[in-house]
DNA sequence: CATATACATGAACAGATGTTCATATATTCA
DNA sequence: TGAATATATGAACATCTGTTCATGTATATG
C-alpha cells in the first residue's frame, strides 16, 4: 500500500541529521556478514571450541555432529571474514580464532542470552 | 560419504573435554538467534539509528527504505530478543536500544569489519 | 610408487528468511 | 461518530543458506 509514512511530530532535519550517521552501504554489509556467520549454530559451536584450543579439522568433525564437508565449509566462511585463521602443518590444517575481538562478540552475546531478563 | 574422521594425532579424551564446555543446545540456540537478527542490514539500521535517539515506527519508517510494513516486522524480531523496547505513547510507539549490551555488540563489529587486516 | 589420510570444494536440495501486499487494530481529532 | 494517522500482523513469494553427497587435491607413509 502506501510505502512511506510522515508522521505529525516528526522533526524531519533531525531525522536526516541521524540518517547522516548511519554507517554506509559497505561497512553494513560487511557486518551483515559478520553477523550471518555467527547466527550457524554449527559455526558458534566452532568458534567456542577454538576459544579454548586450537583445533585440526578432523578434530572440529570428531567433536561435532556434522560431516567433514560441513566443518570445512563452516571454517571457510569464518576465514573469509576474518573470524577465524587457518595455517597448514603437514597434512593437517590447524585453525585458531582471529583475534580476541571474536572472543569478546561470542561471549558478549552468551551473557545476553545467559542474565535473566530486565 | 565417510561422516567422521578420526585423525591420527588426536587425544581423543582431551577433544572430549572440550565439548563439554560447549555451551548447551539452548544457549547456542539463543545465541544463533540473536545473531541471525542482528544479520539484517535493515534491523542493524534500525539498531544504529535508535543508538543516537529513540525513536518512532514512522521516524524508522521515514529514514530507511522500506516499507512501515517491514519496520514493524523488523522491530518485533528485536523486541522478541530484548534487542529493543518499544514503549506506546498516544498512537505512537517508541523503541530505544534494550542495553549497553547491544549497543557494544555492534559496535565492537563495526570496529571488526572497519580495522585494516593483520 | 601406491595407498591412506586430511582437507577443500562444487552441485543440489530442503528449509528458512525478508520483503511486500493486504488488512486489521488502536488512538486522536474534528 | 467518522475519518485520518500510526502501528501490527498474516500470507505469499522469491531469495538465500546449510547441509550432504560426490569428488578433487595434497601430504604422508609403507
Amino acid at each position: 500500500m502506501e510505502e512511506t509514512i510522515r508522521c505529525d511530530h516528526m522533526d524531519e532535519t533531525l531525522i536526516k541529521q541521524m540518517m547522516e550517521t548511519l554507517p554506509g552501504d559497505e561497512p553494513i554489509s560487511r557486518m551483515s556478514a559478520v553477523f550471518q556467520a555467527l547466527q550457524s549454530e554449527t559455526r558458534l559451536r566452532i568458534l567456542f571450541l577454538l576459544t579454548n584450543k586450537d583445533m585440526c579439522v578432523c578434530e572440529l568433525n570428531y567433536a561435532l555432529d556434522v560431516t567433514q564437508s560441513a566443518v570445512s565449509h563452516s571454517l571457510r566462511t569464518l576465514r573469509q571474514l576474518d573470524l577465524v585463521r587457518g595455517k597448514k602443518e603437514g597434512r593437517y590444517a590447524i585453525y585458531h580464532i582471529a583475534d580476541d575481538h571474536v572472543r569478546l562478540l561470542i561471549e558478549m552475546c552468551r551473557q545476553h542470552v545467559t542474565e535473566e531478563h530486565k
